[in-house]
DNA sequence: TTGAAAGCGCTAACAT
DNA sequence: ATGTTAGCGCTTTCAA
């Protein structure tokens, strides 16, 4: 819809092209299209708005973004989007600001990549960062430093003057393990990494603690699908193997039904397995996975709320649910 | 490391700012720091860069955008970034972007909503989009009149004029089909939307027809984990069912998968199953999944090769390899 | 209700 | 080798 000069070269329809062909001035396109900050005759806004659609006229979000300081523009920084649970949560981040004019840059940095993340978006001139990525120490100091107002989802520590979202992991494993024994097991093994979030862990000692059972084995595995059946092999080699295991991601949990389904043994019946995220994975893995729920969209949602309209709280821990599937329970 | 003021609001540092510490103009910011056009002294070149350092500095993007009309942002549209296919390929993008100074932004639009996505992305004046999306025919319109260079990846049909790169699908699912009927089986059933992309479906009746096998049926489904599960029920309920079943995405097999499952059916020894796309899943479904495989790698460094560099081919048909695993062949 | 003018931070053409 | 100047497209005073 754009003009065209004879070479074939297009060439961005501007503000000035509006006010021409509407016969009105610049900052009068300018009044129409933001409804504000002064009021437009009736007639006068038709014409413009007439113009703009015969023009295919599209602001430049450059000129716009430098104007006002804003870029209607919003980092998300995640370990990796190829992680299905962070890729169902740049997902409702990306609808969440949508709603709200925004648009999002989701991107891929591991603990100890934040900074350079952190620098990119900024360079952007993003107005904001929400980050799903564990920090490390060094990225803590990063995000302090950094001039974007940032916001942490789901962060082992907390940093102060920093709005937080977080699930309540500790709750929520221990859920889990409860359940666990619940359904009749003596003990229940850990697979997860053993730095990073000490609160998945923690609630998983707890729970076995306060039920008096006797304290399972913990298989350190990184969180992913690799990890989970590396890990699942080493449990499977324990001499003293319990008969449920708790794998502290869904993506942990998906590489140990592979190794456990090609040993032979059957889930719930002789190894019962649950997991930490409930991504949209844990519902078609064979057998489905129970596991906690995180709830991603709302806390997408008020982390956007807050950023991007200034209401809701500024901190928030939520409740995590427990989805009970197959794994743990005999269809 | 950027100056407050005293009311502890943050005021972004500029040129102008480094160029007074460094004791030059502004312009000599911009000549060491884009390394051009103009030479500077080294002198001079260490004053600037120290000044940087000491105070932080980060160019703003917005001025640079609107000067040099270009932004160094990309789009790229998937049907949805909750697929695990389409985030894999975003972390492919991502990655091939980063390294040439671009950043993307990823944005889930289904068929029939890429124009809206499209002038999203263009009122951020993206310098390119990708578009991985399959288009229906307004959507076709809409790229060939919108400003932005368009870069079309898998589509099913291609727009005169706009660079394409496509995986040879037609071939892929053959190769899948043979590979089936190469293991014993007499004929295969296809489950896949019954719109949309013809290629798959005609891949696999081709295929048949070559073999002089007996045509397997076909039954509809959508490209999701849920929509393999009913199409599997539909499956099992056939009354002469065959013994392998093709399904036109990796979601839409596991879905399968489970349903399989929940029947007490083994696969590969009851009914086998082959997929397209090849994506992360694949590998860690229970049993894995044979597959064939997207090129998504080469498909993003190529595209981005293209749009970015200005290199390499306009146009590319990539050979799709079939990956064999445990869902077709007993272990 | 409308318009004129200034300026956001940067780059590039044009001096010097 | 460095500086001066103009202007990208927009929003926002300020004036009419």
């Amino acid at each position: 819809m754009q003009e065209r000069s004879k070479d074939g070269s297009r060439r961005r329809v501007t503000r000035e092209d509006v006010a021409r062909l509407a016969q009105v001035s610049v900052p009068v396109v300018s009044y129409v299209l933001n409804n504000g900050p002064k009021n437009v005759s009736p007639r006068t806004r038709e014409r413009v708005l007439d113009a703009v659609n015969r023009l295919g006229y599209q602001p430049n979000a450059a000129a716009r973004a430098l104007r006002r300081g804003r870029s209607d523009l919003l980092g998300f920084i995640v370990p990796s989007i190829a992680n299905p649970l962070f890729a169902a949560f740049a997902l409702e981040v990306e609808q969440a600001a949508a709603v709200r004019g925004a648009t999002v840059i989701t991107m891929s940095a591991r603990a100890g990549e934040v900074r350079t993340a952190l620098e990119r978006l900024s360079s952007h001139q993003v107005d904001a960062v929400l980050i799903a990525t564990g920090l490390h120490t060094t990225d803590v100091a990063a995000v302090v430093q950094s001039d974007a107002n940032a916001v942490l989802l789901n962060q082992p520590s907390s940093v102060p003057g920093i709005p937080t979202f977080s699930v309540d992991l500790h709750g929520g494993v221990r859920a889990a393990v409860n359940h666990l024994l619940d359904v009749g097991h003596e003990t229940v093994a850990y697979l997860g990494p053993s730095d990073g979030d000490p609160r998945r862990y923690a609630g998983w000692a707890d729970a076995l603690a306060a039920r008096g059972a006797a304290p399972g084995p913990h298989i350190p595995s990184p969180f992913s699908r690799s990890g989970g059946y590396d890990a699942a092999a080493t449990f499977l080699d324990l001499a003293e193997r319990p008969t449920a295991l708790f794998a502290s991601s869904d993506q942990i949990a998906i590489g140990v039904l592979l190794r456990l389904y090609e040993a032979g043994i059957r889930v719930p019946d002789d190894v019962a397995v649950a997991s930490f995220d409930d991504s949209p994975d844990a519902r078609f893995t064979s057998p489905p996975l129970t596991a906690v729920h995180q709830p991603l969209r709302e806390m997408a949602e008020d982390a956007l709320a807050l950023i991007l309209d200034g209401t809701g709280p500024k901190e928030r821990q939520y409740d995590a649910e427990l989805i009970i599937r197959a794994s743990t329970v005999p269809r």
